[in-house]
DNA sequence: CCCGAATCCGACCTTTTCAATAGGGTTCCG
DNA sequence: CGGAACCCTATTGAAAAGGTCGGATTCGGG
């Protein structure tokens, strides 16, 4: 209940990662896969999400590859999401193409849902791939983030 | 992503339906069952996890059901999700006795994901059973809150 | 012009989780 | 004793999550 799924994970891993070669030309898949430990095939229907919701472009062919759109800054959180998943809501009652129940708030527990939607929310908007990003560059400056065998190697181009 | 389970719901509803009828004696099963519009095999499961966790007492035989073990004011929302699902971790990661990936916060990602859960779990920790009984009177005074024949019968004794 | 690097697209598959059902046992009141 | 009620465990069916695959297309460099 309430699990954030792997897709979005890696999708916001595969975000920042961008932004932290922002400027270095097309980033291929591959690379972002093997620095954040994501399935390479499985890496790219989220990449293609991504472009289609305007947060990534991406080139084809020899040298091709992905970089962000706009601005690390500019990036929500809650933009990531929306792409990969769609609208978010924690209970069907929320949502107004829904008609399980009916939503004329006779149920008082629907207020209930309402908050948690809303207090979620919240934090996917007030934080950005930058801030991310300068979390991970701050904690992590040498060593991809996550593999252990990073940690062995002495540095990474 | 995101989703609350039916179980959790359900257990809410129950416990919503109990505080309406406190002090009234043992409320059976299937009283609520009917009132709140869950199948009944499955809401004794339900039932059954709530009275372990102690938030309800039953009582078995004929003339039994179950009541409220405290004041509707005194069970916060978070009790009763904890007693369905357990604790909570919006990501793995986050769950100490976890170790898929490294939690020596090496990942920028995971305080995210951190806000994400306290976000959540303030607002279940603060909402009570009391609060959410008292705004569904508030709403549906006279009839259940959800069951659409419900609107069509004269009364409910 | 061709080869290899890379994205793109849709189908498929496997595992897990969710929601619900089922069977049978136990306890208690009258 | 009989029926009302809870109690416990297993099973099922459907859906979603997580990942894989084959092949088409597109580009750059030799």
């Amino acid at each position: 209940m309430l699990k954030i799924s792997q897709k979005t994970e890696y999708a916001i891993r595969a975000v920042v990662e961008l932004a932290l070669r922002a400027g270095q030309g097309p980033v291929p898949a591959r690379e972002i896969a093997d620095a954040q430990g994501i399935p390479l095939r499985f890496l790219e229907q989220q990449l293609s999400a991504l472009g289609k919701s305007g947060l990534v472009e991406s080139f084809r062919g020899a040298g091709g590859g992905a970089l962000l759109a706009k601005e690390p800054s500019e990036i929500r959180v809650a933009d990531v999401v929306d792409a990969i998943e769609g609208p978010f809501f924690p209970m069907h009652c929320l949502d107004p193409s829904d008609h399980t129940c009916f939503q004329d708030s006779r149920c008082g527990i629907q207020g209930l849902w309402g908050e948690v939607q809303s207090a979620v929310r919240l934090v996917f908007e007030r934080m950005t791939v930058a801030d991310l990003a300068l979390q991970h560059r701050h904690i992590a400056p040498e060593s991809a983030m996550w593999s252990p065998e990073d940690l062995l190697k002495p540095s990474r181009s």
